[in-house]
RNA sequence: GGGCGGGUAGCUCAGCGGGAGAGCAUCGGCCUUACAAGCCGGGGGUCACAGGUUCAAACCCUGUUCCGCCCA
């Protein structure tokens, strides 16, 4: 396709569709566990097989496509395992919802048939988050796709479950657990969600024995819990309670009395002192009841209704109950008070209904011990977590880490490896299904429950490489790199991974782990389907492009910091895209030109554009514009080294569109246009070199765009996506040339100020510009790059010299040590001018003040570094060349401004 | 109650010891033959507040205040 053909818009649908076809094609995606290239590789966070693609999943795999790309460019062996998770409850509560709606339920179908149905679920509307992240340019290597429930992934859960079991590390106990109602399971303390909640504080007597006018007074912010209480325990070093030791009171609504005990848990401050006490309802009180050896009476069912415990309220739901129990304790006189109260309730993280802490016969992981090798592994630097700040959250929940509750009373999972034998009751752990118990019993029942779904993930980083069998994959990819995530589940599943990986590969699982940022909405909130307040990508790409909304979250991606996402800010990226579009049609055609003659057709050719040139023949714009971009090289280099993906993508879009577009390629057209054959052919060089160097180092960011555009630009290899990533060199580094455009930029920027100042049509050509510079090096500098101030600026003749005089009524540009001095016969208005000039000066007398009182400031003279001070002074000098100047324009403007007057 | 992060231009956010920045918005001028999804030029900020350290503080320390998140 020649460059002139394509459209002046880009139009990212086709061409995103046909390269991510093609890269399919070609398998650029897919690691070779034999390869002898070095290893990079990453694990995606598995999202729900429920799921579909959120702005928290676009931008970690943006981030962790951007890597793979940059390392796949840097020639490394990269691998990127894609995959799902099966989201136990999730998905359940999925295929529940679809059987409700049929009028049917899981029980009717039983546990057999409804897994059966959750696998076709899974099969039909499963996953669609994979095909989602294609369309993001996400490149995994699809071909070892993963889902937990696989037979190999299985196979890695039963054997670590029978690992733990058989090494102690899990264990069965009757322990105080989260319990939803609604799903019916059990949770891990990390799944139950707080939500800060307006209740009530009621203050309840339980009267004393004997002396029926006497009681204690408890607080309670859940009376119905007080079917299920068995003691009041006050601090024993409490005098207003000091003679009720050994005593008992009557629990009202009840025909029961509780025993009065002492436990130092008791805070002496909260309510009245005294604290009820429901072991089966309350995991402090759970632990107090054991130390006190209390009985357990369960007052709340796993539905959440009352037991017979609670006597007459015995079938009510927990919350009418309450009710009930507050009015009828209000009316029999026991209810002594009630206040507003604002406390933290505890709710199932993925149906919100409030959880009932229960009392139940679970599985437990004992973290301790693996905590303290995870713990051990960070402290060490062998897992680095960037940014460095949140090391501190890990360590303070790995010392803090409780026994990991792991069964589920769910069927979609994987079922707890563990049998019971019926006839001398004996639990067996296996691999395989046993045949007998070593009774010789023969009716074995496993365990019903399934594990968490977090147990599975916690294996991904090596079970998704087909441990527990020795592979080549583990053996080339593990540990891996670095693992992309947002701190939302840093405790959920890095700790986990951190904990596994140690225990079963004898080594991390990663070695760096980049927590990013969460994206959130306009106030803040982070986005959850349950909140409604979702944005969806796929709308976002089809609307901007996957190029445009990659780069935005790119340059959001700040460490440390959420993003707040707005669709301005991409749209806005959408424009650099077209930008990026229509510079590669410049450069394109200007190339196309070969003004050798020698009918070699294209000007410039494959392979290292800038090989052969003579660098003496380059113009300083050439060399500035080189070294910019090697520059630019180092400044990307460091940022996707440091994960700090906002410099990188900050400094292509600034190198590109405000250097590259704004002066390099205005700069060049006057030698694409003119005589001059070796001056077009250095032109067309640099501009073919920069460009194709800038869709490499674009890439990661902008995969679509830059193949396209670099399949048209003169290059070497079949991809851009295999092409080797720049790196920056040395010798293009130009600091003389810098210094030089910076001199002429801000001439021509100054002369471009006095135009608009006066509105001076853009079309007019000025007839002459006069500029006087008092510095012979500046000087030499401005000669050589008249013609492109004069291009730039729209001059027709130029006067250059040293000192030069004020050419009569003229607006006045001036920048440092240059005067440019613009005549406008008839269009100049004086005053305005005058005016104009003085607010300038006003502006440098300020700054040259503020530095003489730093210079003056004998300390700074003697304790500031040397370069510092010099700059400092070398800064005073440039203002006050140009205080005198603007003074000395403003007095000669005077007479001129009396003479019209 | 404990911990973490943050308050910088109208909005969204970078910068985190030596000349206050970006994108969008805004104002003025332009269809200048890559791009009007564009070009040129301009305006706009006691960097939350109060102390302190330092020759030098948006940046470091202390306190106050407001906001967000996590944990109990």
């Amino acid at each position: 396709m020649q460059g002139f053909q394509l459209s002046p818009h880009y139009e990212p649908r086709d061409v995103e569709e046909r390269w991510y076809a093609f890269w399919l094609k070609q398998g650029y995606f897919h690691a070779d566990a034999g390869s002898f290239r070095p290893a990079y590789a990453i694990v995606i966070p598995p999202p729900n097989v429920t799921g579909s693609l959120h702005m928290g999943h676009a931008l970690n795999n943006t981030l962790q496509d951007i890597l793979c790309r940059w390392q796949r460019m840097r020639g490394r062996e990269v691998l990127w395992v894609p995959g799902t998770d099966h989201a136990g409850i999730a998905t359940q509560n999925v295929v529940e919802r679809q059987l409700a709606a049929e009028g049917a339920s899981r029980h009717e179908l039983g546990r057999e048939a409804f897994v059966r149905r959750v696998w076709r679920w899974r099969e039909e509307s499963g996953g669609v988050i994979i095909q989602q992240l294609k369309k993001l340019g996400a490149s995994c290597d699809w071909e070892r796709e993963r889902f937990t429930m696989d037979e190999g992934l299985s196979r890695a859960v039963r054997q670590v479950f029978v690992r733990l079991y058989e090494e102690g590390l899990i264990y069965r106990d009757l322990y105080i657990v989260n319990w939803c109602p609604r799903c019916q399971t059990a949770l891990s303390d990390l799944e139950v969600e707080y939500e800060e909640t307006i209740g009530k504080l009621y203050h309840v007597c339980y009267p004393g024995g004997e002396a029926a006018q006497n009681g204690i007074i408890v607080a309670t912010t859940r009376p119905e819990t007080m079917f299920g209480d068995t003691a009041v325990a006050v601090h024993p070093e409490d005098t207003r309670y000091a003679g009720w030791m050994g005593r008992s009171v009557h629990l009202p609504l009840t025909e029961r009395s509780i025993p009065v005990i002492h436990d130092a848990y008791v805070n002496r401050e909260f309510g009245t002192g005294a604290l009820k006490i429901t072991p089966a309802h309350d995991p402090n009180d759970f632990e107090i009841g054991v130390r006190h050896r209390l009985e357990q009476v369960v007052a709340i069912d796993a539905r959440g209704m009352m037991t017979d415990a609670a006597g007459p309220y015995a079938g009510m739901d927990r919350f009418a109950c309450r009710k009930r129990a507050v009015e009828d304790l209000r009316a029999q006189g026991y209810l002594v008070r009630e206040e507003d109260y604002r406390h933290a309730v505890g709710h199932c993280y993925r149906c919100r209904t409030v959880v009932e802490p229960r009392v139940s016969l679970q599985w437990f992981v004992r973290t301790k011990g693996l905590a303290a090798e995870a713990i051990k592994a960070v402290e060490e630097g062998r897992i680095r977590i960037v940014p460095a700040t949140w090391a501190a959250t890990y360590f303070e929940w790995m010392r803090n880490i409780r026994d990991w509750c792991i069964s589920r009373q769910i069927w979609w999972g994987h079922q707890i490896p563990a049998w019971t034998c019926q006839a001398c009751g004996t639990v067996t752990v296996a691999l395989e299904t046993p045949q007998r118990c070593a009774c010789g019993g023969e009716e074995l029942i496993q365990d019903e429950d399934v594990l968490d779904t977090w147990f599975s993930s916690a294996l991904w980083p090596f079970s998704t490489m087909g441990w527990p069998e020795q592979t080549p994959e583990l053996k080339k990819f593990y540990p891996t790199t670095v693992l992309v995530t947002a701190f939302d589940i840093l405790f959920f599943w890095v700790a986990r991974m951190a904990m596994m990986g140690l225990k079963f590969m004898g080594d991390v699982p990663f070695r760096d782990v980049y927590i990013h940022a969460l994206v959130r909405d306009l106030e803040g909130q982070k986005m959850s389907k349950s909140k409604g307040n979702v944005i969806d990508p796929l709308v976002i790409i089809d609307k901007y492009g996957a190029d445009a909304f990659r780069f935005t979250l790119a340059i959001l991606a700040a460490q440390g910091r959420d993003v707040k996402l707005s669709e301005e800010r991409i749209e806005g990226y959408r424009h650099f895209a077209n930008k990026i579009w229509n510079a590669a049609r410049f450069v394109l055609r200007a190339i196309e030109d070969d003004p050798s003659g020698d009918g070699g057709g294209q000007a410039v050719g494959q392979g290292d554009l800038l090989t052969g040139l003579d660098r003496a023949a380059l113009e300083v714009s050439d060399r500035w514009i080189l070294s910019r971009l090697n520059r630019l090289i180092g400044v990307v280099q460091t940022g996707l080294e440091e994960y700090k993906f906002n410099d990188a993508a900050a400094g292509i879009y600034q190198f590109f569109w405000h250097e590259f577009c704004d002066w390099y390629i205005e700069l060049v057209k006057p030698r694409l246009n003119g005589e001059n054959a070796a001056a077009k052919q250095t032109a067309q060089a640099v501009l073919a070199h920069v460009l194709e160097t800038s869709l490499r180092l674009l890439h990661p960011f902008m995969p679509f765009i830059s193949e396209e555009l670099w399949q048209q630009t003169p290059h070497t290899g079949d991809s851009v996506s295999l092409a080797p990533f720049p790196t920056s060199e040395e010798r293009w580094l130009d600091g003389e040339a810098e210094a030089e455009m910076e001199l002429l930029m801000g001439v021509i920027s100054g002369i471009r100020n006095v135009r608009s100042e006066f509105n001076v049509k853009p079309a007019l050509v000025l007839p002459r510009v006069v500029i006087s510079c008092d510095t012979p090096g500046g000087l030499a500098a401005l000669r050589r790059a008249a013609e492109p101030i004069k291009t730039l600026a729209r001059i027709e003749t130029l006067d250059l010299g040293e000192h030069l005089p004020r050419p009569g009524t003229c607006g006045t540009a001036v920048v440092g040590r240059v005067e440019a001095f613009v005549p406008f016969e008839g269009l100049i208005n004086i005053e305005e001018e005058a005016a104009r000039l003085q607010k300038e000066l006003r502006k440098v007398d300020q700054e040259i003040a503020q530095l003489d009182r730093k210079l003056a400031n004998q300390e700074f003279i003697s304790k500031a570094p040397a370069e510092i001070i010099e700059k400092n002074e070398a800064r005073r000098d440039v203002l006050a060349a140009q205080q005198t100047k603007l003074a000395k324009n403003l007095a000669e403007l005077l007479p001129e401004q009396l003479s019209k007057g």
